[in-house]
DNA sequence: GCGGATCAC
DNA sequence: TATGGTGATCCGC
C-alpha cells in the first residue's frame, strides 16, 4: 500500500493550470491540514479498500496462463477488428468548455479581483479556483480551511448562481447557432456537433463570417480588432486579464478594432464561435474539435484556457493522439480505475492496447469493451440530447446530530424541501431512498418501493421516516451519529404512464361526474423546451446523458469466469442451452445442481462435520447457524452505525440485523454460492474481498457478532482451524489466508477446466452471430447505453445468451 | 429492487 | 476545528 500522502490523498493535478507547481510542498501542506482528521481516516480506509481490490487482481492475473492470454487476445483482436470497421471519422464533434467559470464570471463583475487569487465557493468548500489562485494548487473541491492554507491571500467569494446562469444562457445562444441541438453538460461545458453547420457554412459568403468586435478588446486569437459600432465600454478589456499568463492572448492593442473575417473550416468556425462567446460575455471558452465526443472532450483540455486544439478526421491522426495520452485524461476514468490500471503497468491509452488481452480476463466486459474503444481513439460521434430524469434527491453536511428527534426533524425538512422540487417538475416516483454519511464518514443508503408513486412531503416523509427509524432502532442503543442525511426520490412514472393515469381518472372522472364539473389540473405538461428560461435551463443540465461512456449494451460478451461458468453448466448439467433464458431463481437451480454433482459431502469449515447434504443452499445455512452459534457474540457495539449492520456480504455470514431483510439476505446467501458464483468463480461462497469489507473497516461494532468476519480477530483462539471444503486440506485458522486459498483452490479448479473447449465454443458463438451487430457508420457504437437501448457492439451473442450465462461473474467485481 | 462504489461537474 | 451536492451508472446481490 502507498505510505500516507502518496497519491491517494494527494492534490489532483489532473485539471488544466496545475503544471509546474511545487507539488510537494502543496502535498505537504495538504498531507499536513489533513492528517487525524475523521475525513482524513476515512480516506484511509478507502484507499485500503482498493489497494485489497488491486491485491485480489493480481493474484487472478497470477493464475491465467499464457494459452488463456493468447485466446482471449484473438477475442480482443477481433473485437477491436470490429469496432475498427465501425469506426465514425465523417463528424465533427466539438467540446466547449468556460475557463475556470464561476471565478470568470466573477472577476469579470469586480475587476478588483482579477489581479488576485480568488475562488467561488462556501465557507467550507470551493466551486472553483482562478488560474492565480492555482498556482499555489487551490483547486475545486477543496476545502476552504485548506485552500486557506496553500493561500493566505485568496479571496473566497460567495456563489452567485444567478448570475453563472445567466452567463450560461447567453452562452448556450451562441452554441444554438452553430449546433441548434447542442447537449449541455452543466452550466458551462457542452458538445455540439458542427457537421451540418460546417456542411452550410462551406457556401457561406464571407460577409456572413464577418464579426465585429463590440469594444476595442482585442481577440485570444491575437487579430487585430476595429473599435465597434455597438461597443458598450462596460466590460471592455476585462477578458485580456482574466488569466495573467495567459499564453494566447497578444499584448492588448488599443488600436481601432476592426472586423473579424474566419475561414470555413473546422477550426476556424470554432475560433469564430470562441471569439463571439468571449465577444457576448467576455468570458473566455477552450474548445476541443475531434471526430467523437471522447477525443473532443480531452481535446478541449489540451490548450486551456482560452485556446482550442483539433484532431483533424484521420485515423492515423486519431491513433498518434491517443499513444501517449495518459488515461486519467479521459472522461470517465477516474481515480480507482486508474490506480486498478496502473497495478498492471497501464498508464496510456497505448497499454489499454497493448494488455487488451489481459483487461478481458480481469474486467467485466463493459470495462474492457469501454477500454478497448478508448484505446483505439473511438467515442460516441451522435450527440443525444438529454434523457428524462432518473432521480431527484436533495441532502445535506451539518455538524454532528445525534438525536433522533432531531433527525426525524430535519429528515422531514428534506422531504419537504424534496417535494417542492419534484412538484415544480410534476414528478412522481415509487421509490425513497435515505442517504446517511456517518461522522466518520461512512455512507449508507436505506432505500424503499412503494406501490404507488409518491411526491408530496406527507408521502416521502412516511417512507423515509420509517427507513431512518429503522437505522436508529438498530443503532440503539447508540445514537447515529451524522454529519448528512439526504432523501432521494426516484422510480419515475415514465411520461407515458403519467399520460395514461391522468387519462384514466380523467374519463374516470367524467364518467362519474357531472359534465362541467371543476376539471383536473394538468399534471402532463408538454416537455419543457431549453433555452426558454433559468429553471428550465438547469433542468436541462441534469438531464443530459454522460456523453464519455461507451457503447454499453446488451451483456452480449463475457469474461473469462463467465464463460468458464458456461461450460461447467453445459458439460455438467447438459441443459445449459435451454435454460438460459431463465433467470433468477432458476439459474440458482441449476448452477446448484451442477455443484452437488461436483462437490458432494461438504465439510463445513467451522465445525468439521462432513454435512449429508451437498446442496449449497443447506450448506449455507448450516454455515450460518454455525457462525451463529460463535461464542463471540456478545462482543460490544459499534458507536456510530450500532451493531450488525453488515456492509459487505458473502456466503459464510449469514444473517443480517435488518429483520425485515434477514429472510431475503439468507435466501440469496444461499443462491449466491451455487448460483452467482458458481463453483470455481472468484469469490464462490468464500469470504471474498468483499465479504472481508467490513472488518477492514475495523469499526468495532461491526458484524462483531460474526467474529470470523472480523479482521481484528482472524485469529481469535477459539476458532478451530479451517478446513478448505475444495480441497479437504487443514488450513490454520487465518481467515484471510484462508480465503485467499479457497479462492486459490476454486479458481484453479475453473482453470483445469479452461481448456480449448470452452474458448473455442464462445469463439463460434461469436462468429456466429457476427455482422448482426455491427454498428453502421457513424452512429454511436461507443455511447453509453441503457439496458433497454440497442446494443452498439459487434460480434456479440444475443443478449438472450449471455443473460443466461450469468454476466454477473465477472471478475472485477470481485477485487472489491 | 437494494446497496455500495465510482465518476463527473 | 475543519472535506459539498446532484445525478447517473455498474455490479453483485
Amino acid at each position: 500500500m502507498e505510505a500516507p500522502g502518496g497519491t491517494w490523498m494527494a492534490l489532483n493535478d489532473n485539471k488544466a493550470g496545475m503544471e509546474g507547481l511545487d507539488k510537494d510542498k502543496i502535498n505537504k501542506i495538504i498531507l499536513e491540514a489533513s492528517k487525524g482528521s475523521r475525513y482524513y481516516e476515512s480516506e484511509l480506509k478507502k484507499e485500503q479498500k482498493v489497494n485489497q481490490r488491486i491485491e485480489k487482481m493480481l493474484q487472478y492475473k497470477e493464475l491465467i496462463t499464457q494459452q488463456q492470454l493468447l485466446r482471449a487476445q484473438e477475442q480482443v483482436e477481433k473485437m477491436a477488428a470490429d469496432l475498427e470497421r465501425g469506426r465514425c471519422l465523417g463528424r465533427v464533434i466539438v467540446h466547449v468548455d468556460m475557463d475556470a467559470f464561476y471565478a470568470a464570471v466573477e472577476m469579470r463583475d469586480r475587476p478588483e479581483l482579477k489581479d488576485r487569487p480568488m475562488a467561488v465557493g462556501s465557507d467550507r468548500m470551493l466551486s472553483t479556483s482562478n488560474y492565480h489562485a492555482r498556482k499555489f494548487g487551490v483547486r475545486a473541491a477543496m476545502p476552504s480551511f485548506i485552500a486557506r492554507k496553500l493561500c493566505p491571500d485568496l479571496v473566497i467569494v460567495p456563489h452567485n448562481f444567478e448570475k453563472y446562469r445567466a452567463a450560461s444562457t447567453e452562452v448556450r445562444e451562441v452554441f444554438s447557432e452553430y449546433d441548434p441541438f447542442f447537449m449541455p453538460v452543466s452550466l458551462d461545458e457542452a458538445y455540439l456537433d458542427f457537421t451540418e453547420h460546417l456542411r452550410e457554412r462551406q457556401g457561406w459568403p464571407e460577409a456572413r463570417r464577418t464579426h465585429t468586435p463590440r469594444t476595442e478588446t482585442a481577440t485570444a486569437e491575437g487579430r487585430g480588432v476595429e473599435e465597434g459600432s455597438q461597443g458598450d465600454g462596460g466590460s471592455a478589456d476585462l477578458s485580456l486579464v482574466l488569466f495573467e499568463d495567459d499564453p494566447v492572448s497578444p499584448p492588448g492593442p488599443q488600436g481601432p478594432a476592426e472586423p473579424v473575417v474566419f475561414g470555413t473550416g473546422a477550426e476556424e468556425a470554432v475560433r469564430e464561435m470562441r471569439f463571439r462567446i468571449e465577444q457576448r460575455t467576455s468570458l473566455t471558452a477552450s474548445a476541443g474539435i475531434a471526430p467523437n465526443m471522447m477525443l473532443a472532450k480531452v481535446c478541449s483540455d489540451k490548450n486551456k484556457p482560452d485556446g482550442q486544439y483539433c484532431i483533424p478526421a484521420d485515423r492515423q491522426a486519431v491513433m498518434d493522439f491517443i499513444q501517449d495520452l495518459p488515461i486519467r485524461k479521459v472522461s470517465g476514468i477516474g481515480k480507482v480505475t486508474e490506480k486498478m490500471l496502473r497495478a498492471l503497468g497501464i498508464t496510456t491509452c497505448s497499454g489499454l492496447l497493448q494488455q487488451g488481452a489481459l483487461l478481458s480476463l480481469l474486467f467485466s466486459e463493459l470495462s474492457w469493451h469501454h477500454f478497448l474503444q478508448i484505446s483505439l481513439g473511438l467515442g460516441s460521434t451522435h450527440i443525444e440530447r438529454d434523457s428524462e430524469r432518473k432521480s431527484m434527491s436533495t441532502e445535506r453536511t451539518f455538524a454532528e446530530m445525534s438525536s433522533a428527534e432531531q433527525q426525524f426533524d430535519l429528515c422531514r425538512e428534506l422531504c419537504r424541501d424534496l417535494a417542492q422540487d419534484l412538484q415544480k417538475e410534476d414528478l412522481k416516483g415509487k421509490t425513497v431512498t435515505v442517504k446517511l454519511k456517518s461522522v466518520n464518514f461512512e455512507v449508507k443508503t436505506r432505500a424503499s418501493t412503494v406501490s404507488s408513486a409518491v411526491s408530496s412531503e406527507e408521502e416521502i416523509y412516511a417512507v423515509a421516516r420509517d427507513l431512518l427509524k429503522i437505522e436508529i432502532d438498530n443503532a440503539s442503543p447508540h445514537p447515529l451519529r451524522l454529519r448528512l442525511m439526504g432523501v432521494r426520490v426516484s422510480g419515475f412514472l415514465s411520461s407515458d404512464d403519467r399520460k395514461s393515469l391522468q387519462k384514466s381518472i380523467v374519463s374516470f372522472l367524467q364518467s362519474s361526474r357531472p359534465p362541467g364539473d371543476t376539471p383536473l389540473p394538468n399534471t402532463a405538461p408538454d416537455n419543457p423546451t431549453p433555452l426558454s428560461g433559468g429553471a428550465v435551463i438547469q433542468t436541462g443540465m441534469s438531464l443530459t446523458a454522460r456523453p464519455s461512456k461507451p457503447g454499453r449494451s446488451a451483456r452480449e460478451g463475457q469474461s473469462f469466469f463467465q464463460r468458464a461458468e458456461a461450460q461447467r453448466l453445459r458439460g455438467q448439467a447438459g441443459r445449459g442451452e435451454e435454460r438460459e433464458g431463465e433467470q433468477g431463481e432458476e439459474r440458482g437451480g441449476v448452477s446448484s445442481c451442477s455443484l452437488q454433482q461436483g462437490q458432494a459431502g461438504l465439510t463445513c469449515p467451522i465445525c468439521f462435520q462432513q454435512q449429508e447434504s451437498a446442496d449449497l443452499r443447506s450448506f449455507n445455512h448450516h454455515i450460518d447457524q454455525c457462525l451463529s452459534a460463535g461464542p463471540a457474540q456478545s462482543h460490544g457495539v459499534g458507536a456510530d452505525w450500532g451493531a450488525g449492520v453488515g456492509g459487505g456480504r458473502s456466503g459464510l455470514q449469514g444473517e443480517r440485523m435488518r429483520p425485515k431483510a434477514a429472510a431475503a439476505v439468507r435466501d440469496s446467501d444461499a443462491r449466491a454460492g451455487s448460483s452467482d458464483r458458481p463453483p470455481g468463480t472468484p469469490g464462490t461462497h468464500t469470504l471474498t474481498s468483499s465479504s472481508l469489507r467490513p472488518a477492514e473497516s475495523g469499526r468495532p461494532g461491526t458484524l462483531s457478532h460474526r467474529p470470523l468476519c472480523s479482521g481484528a480477530s482472524d485469529l481469535t483462539p477459539w476458532r478451530p482451524p479451517l478446513t478448505c471444503p475444495v480441497c479437504c486440506t487443514q488450513q490454520g485458522g487465518n481467515l484471510t489466508l484462508f480465503n485467499t486459498h479457497l479462492d486459490m483452490c476454486l479458481n484453479q479448479d475453473v482453470l483445469q477446466e479452461l481448456g480449448p473447449g470452452p474458448l473455442s465454443h464462445n469463439a463460434s458463438v461469436t462468429a456466429s452471430t457476427e455482422g448482426k451487430g455491427t454498428p453502421e457508420p457513424c452512429q454511436s457504437a461507443p455511447k453509453p447505453s441503457s439496458k433497454n437501448k440497442r446494443c452498439g457492439s459487434p460480434t456479440l451473442p444475443s443478449p438472450k445468451k449471455a443473460k443466461g450465462l450469468n454476466p454477473r461473474n465477472t471478475i472485477d467485481r470481485f477485487f472489491r
